[in-house]
DNA sequence: TTCCAGGCGTATC
DNA sequence: GATACGCATGGA
């Protein structure tokens, strides 16, 4: 990745990298096509910074993070992007396996992003049994409820039925419940990142409405664990057809990231 | 009308 | 521990 300061945007270019791939595969709920700009652009956001991200042409890697600064661009989005990491070495290693080589050149532009963990936990309790523009449809109208993504501290106290606008259904007594969790000290995103993947999966899944798979979803989008591994209904069936006697060895310790070409590409290519 | 969506809680065995 | 079943909502 490489970056040049201009007109007060950020040029950047990053081969292993493109909006739609990344920001349009499930991953995460708050970033929007921006339709009437002339280049390929998402608006969208982490914590309370807003981002307006162009790609000048699909497949040549150049990107213009539009009117912020240096300083923004180092401490917020060169991680959560995960400019940090080399993509291009990740695919080599899973080229090894035939059924990722394929997700991987299906899909080259994925990249796994950092995400806020509070924001995780909320977003992936909307997500059970749900589809995604349902989902963003739900985390829209909380973000318009609360001015913004709620943190925990600012959903203390709320009641599935201050939820209802959301049309979340059976969901918000399941943010009701998380809520209480956090602000009685049951749990704590301190307390979450200390604990090892397995330990912090368990706490998670104290809160009515987490089980196994949002606590994994957590685990991997909101506090980049990327041995996180979660089998939804799609990737049960990747694992029935091509990895019934476990994942190759080339993802050990990156299962989460080839979940994300794997998930990708069975869902929306046709193959299944 | 019926089915399904990045699952989970509950009841039952 | 394994297996059914219901669940709010809305689009196909």
């Amino acid at each position: 990745m490489d970056y040049t300061v201009k007109n007060g945007d950020i040029i950047l270019s990053e081969e292993h990298f493109s909006l739609d791939d990344t920001l349009d595969c499930g991953q995460a709920f708050r970033w929007e096509a921006v339709p009437s700009e002339h280049y390929r652009t998402y608006m969208g956001f982490f914590k309370d910074k807003a981002l307006t991200i162009s790609e000048t042409e699909r497949d040549k890697g150049i990107f213009i993070l539009h009117g912020i600064s240096e300083r923004d661009f180092l401490d917020v989005w060169y991680d959560y992007f995960d400019f940090g990491t080399d993509y291009g070495e990740l695919k080599r290693r899973f080229s090894e396996d035939s059924v990722l080589s394929d997700a991987c050149g299906y899909a080259k532009g994925i990249r796994l992003l950092k995400q806020d963990t509070e924001e995780c936990i909320i977003s992936f309790i909307l997500s059970q049994n749900n589809n995604i523009p349902r989902i963003k449809g739900i985390i829209g109208r909380l973000c318009d409820m609360y001015g913004g993504f709620p943190d925990m501290k600012r959903l203390e106290g709320v009641t599935a039925e201050e939820l209802a606008p959301l049309r979340a259904g059976f969901r918000a007594k399941y943010i009701e419940d998380c809520a209480g969790k956090f602000s009685d000290g049951s749990l704590s995103v301190d307390s979450l990142k200390k604990l090892s993947t397995a330990e912090a999966h368990k706490a998670l899944m104290t809160v009515k409405g987490i089980g196994p798979k949002v606590a994994m979803c957590v685990l991997l989008f909101g506090m980049y664990r990327t041995d996180a591994y979660p089998v939804d209904v799609w990737i049960k069936r990747v694992n029935e057809k091509y990895y019934p006697n476990g994942l190759p060895e080339c993802v050990k310790g990156v299962e989460g990231i080839a979940q994300q070409y794997l998930f990708h590409y069975i869902r929306t290519s046709g193959i299944m």
